[in-house]
DNA sequence: TCTAGGATCGGCT
DNA sequence: GCCGATCCTAGAT
C-alpha cells in the first residue's frame, strides 16, 4: 500500500507515477483489482479545470481540501461516478482523476457489476466504468486510502512504467476551461503492453 | 428556490 | 459519429 509521503508530491509527478500502479477494492464479497493505466492532474486553484479553481470551496469539493491520500468521488452527468486521489497536502486541493485501467484481479467479481458482455479491455476503461466494476460511489468520498483497513487502496507491485511508454495529452472533456483544456495533463500508458503476447520494451 | 450544464457511457445509425 | 439518459451541483435570483 502506498504510503501517504507518495500523495504529498507535486500533483503531476504524482499522475506519473499512479501509472502501473495497483488499484484495490476490498469488500464483502472478494477482492478485486485494476492496474492503472489512464489519469489525469488537476492542479487546484490556478487550474480553471478544476472543481476548486479560483478557491471554490463547497460541500462537493471539501474533500480536496484536506489532506492528501484520500479519495474524492463525485457523481457526473447524473449517473456516472469519477475517483479521484487528493494530492500534495492541506488546503492546496489539487488531485489526480483516476480515468481508466486494465482489470487483473477478480474478474468474476468485475463482471458480475459491469455486465457478461463487455469486452475485457472494457471493463474499467474510463472513469465511469473504473468506478462500476470496483464498485466505487460516493459513499466512499473522503475515504483515506493509506488507512490499513481501507476497502479502497493503490499498492505498487514492482511494474516498473519507463518514460518512453507514457504519453502526454490534453485532457478529455474540459473544453470549457479555454486555455487550461490544452494543457497536457492527461497521462496514459498503452494497455497492451500487458498482455501476456506483448514484450516488456519500455519498463 | 430555480435553472443550466456537466472531468460519461452505451446504443444506434 | 451522434445523441439521449439522468440528477446533482453551483451559482444566480
Amino acid at each position: 500500500m502506498l504510503a501517504r509521503e507518495f500523495y504529498q508530491r507535486p500533483t503531476e509527478v504524482v499522475a506519473r507515477d499512479l501509472l502501473g500502479k495497483l488499484l484495490v477494492r476490498i469488500y464483502a464479497g472478494g477482492v478485486t483489482a485494476v492496474r492503472l493505466t489512464e489519469v489525469e492532474a488537476y492542479l487546484g486553484v490556478e487550474d480553471p479545470a478544476c472543481h476548486t479553481f479560483g478557491g471554490r470551496r463547497t460541500r462537493r469539493t471539501e474533500t480536496m481540501w484536506g489532506e492528501a491520500g484520500h479519495a474524492y468521488v463525485y457523481l457526473v452527468y447524473g449517473m456516472h461516478h469519477c475517483l479521484n486521489v487528493v494530492t500534495v497536502g492541506p488546503d492546496r486541493p489539487e488531485a489526480v482523476l483516476v480515468r481508466g485501467g486494465v482489470a487483473v484481479g477478480g474478474l468474476d467479481l468485475i463482471r458480475e457489476r459491469r455486465g457478461p458482455k463487455v469486452a475485457e479491455r472494457s471493463l474499467a476503461d474510463g472513469p465511469g466504468k473504473l468506478c462500476q466494476a470496483l464498485e466505487v460511489t460516493r459513499d466512499h468520498d473522503g475515504i483515506d486510502l493509506c488507512e490499513p483497513s481501507s476497502v479502497l487502496r493503490i499498492c505498487d507491485d514492482g511494474l516498473r512504467v519507463g518514460e518512453g511508454a507514457v504519453k502526454r495529452t490534453p485532457r478529455v472533456g474540459v473544453d470549457y476551461a479555454g486555455e487550461a483544456s490544452g494543457w497536457p495533463l492527461r497521462l496514459v500508458i498503452d494497455s497492451r503492453v500487458f498482455s501476456s503476447s506483448a514484450d516488456s520494451t519500455g519498463f
